[in-house]
DNA sequence: TGGGTCATGTAACCTGTTACATGATTAG
DNA sequence: CTAATCATGTAACAGGTTACATGACCCA
């Protein structure tokens, strides 16, 4: 997926490592977290599989940069896994936080409130961040003229927005049970 | 994190690997994947860290079990990573419908469309799955008599409704989009 | 006689995490 | 002078996926 992520990033245009590295920062980390030792692996795996192509270019004053392009194989595979059938997606989904709130019976209930209540936190801080997202979303577009591409990344900002506030919600719902049970 | 839902598993009683799995998939799989092959070496894993004692029992007309117990060692850290802080836990995913979506302008706008629509169909059955979760609640709580723990099973099963209605909500809205575009 | 349940895994591979390593330029 | 930004990774390990392997019993 990883690997479908970047090249999905080069098909708007060549970049860097360090640039797709900073790319994913500011838009995929949002449903797929990935570390910058993994981008450059994967990056490497991509130019073995002939997806994408590599060429350095030299700078004076700043490190050398491997300028990364996508090659019309690596456009055949985008498309591919785009249009490949994607049964049980909904379902196939590893979830920390759920599994400890199973478990949460075996901690003493002060304890499980102090869980439910500092992930209402998060989503707290986490909503206020997503008002972020609308200016990336537009500095994304001025980047990318193709307008049909923003109203995709709009579809996956929504997510994240009725994502957060069902997170939260749900955790106003544990909270009040655990403080009625007392 | 799979070894702390097998361990919260056996935490409620003695199982063995044949009964963790079938639990796991009627329980933690709605928030956790996992194949039978990775149950059984995690098993492993757990048994050289001191968390758990297997046992053999022989059956006749029927393979030999080995039944699985946890240790106090085991339960110390069950508790551990349960109280474990755990920042950043709402952020941390990995969503490969979201990186689709992000990407899906790449392909025509009636592949988009239908895209959107398969995830809706899917969602329409899952809610539909979602009856037999409270079902399973139910014989979880006939065999651990412990009432206090079904509150959590309760919880962890409210938010795959409230996530399920949330996706459900939202292929619907993504659905209009692509249909006014036209 | 054919499929489902019970019951165990191994081997190879792919993906993700953690820790480490280097070093110049630039803005405060 | 110090922190951030630019720019590249490697090595070891942990966790997840896919394919394969075996075999008896029970029910229709």
């Amino acid at each position: 997926m990883l690997k479908h992520g970047i090249l999905g990033l080069l098909s708007y245009g060549e970049m860097s490592g360090y640039e797709i590295n900073t790319a994913f920062r500011d838009s995929l980390s949002f449903f797929w977290s990935a570390q910058t030792s993994q981008i450059y692996r994967e990056i490497d795996t991509l130019e073995k599989n002939g997806w994408i192509e590599k060429r350095a270019v030299e700078q004076d004053g700043r490190p050398n940069k491997n300028i990364c392009a996508i090659t019309e194989a690596g456009r055949a595979e985008l498309r591919r896994w785009l249009a490949e059938d994607n049964a049980g997606a909904t379902r196939d989904r590893r979830d920390p936080v759920m599994m400890k709130t199973f478990f949460m019976g075996e901690l003493p209930a002060s304890e499980g409130l102090e869980f439910f209540k500092s992930l209402q936190r998060e989503c707290q801080e986490y909503a206020g961040g997503l008002q972020e997202t609308g200016a990336i979303i537009e500095a994304y577009q001025k980047m990318i003229p193709d307008g049909k591409k923003a109203v995709f990344w709009q579809m996956a900002a929504e997510f994240g927005k009725r994502y957060m506030e069902m997170y939260l919600g749900w955790t106003e719902y544990c909270i009040k049970i655990m403080e009625e049970a007392q």
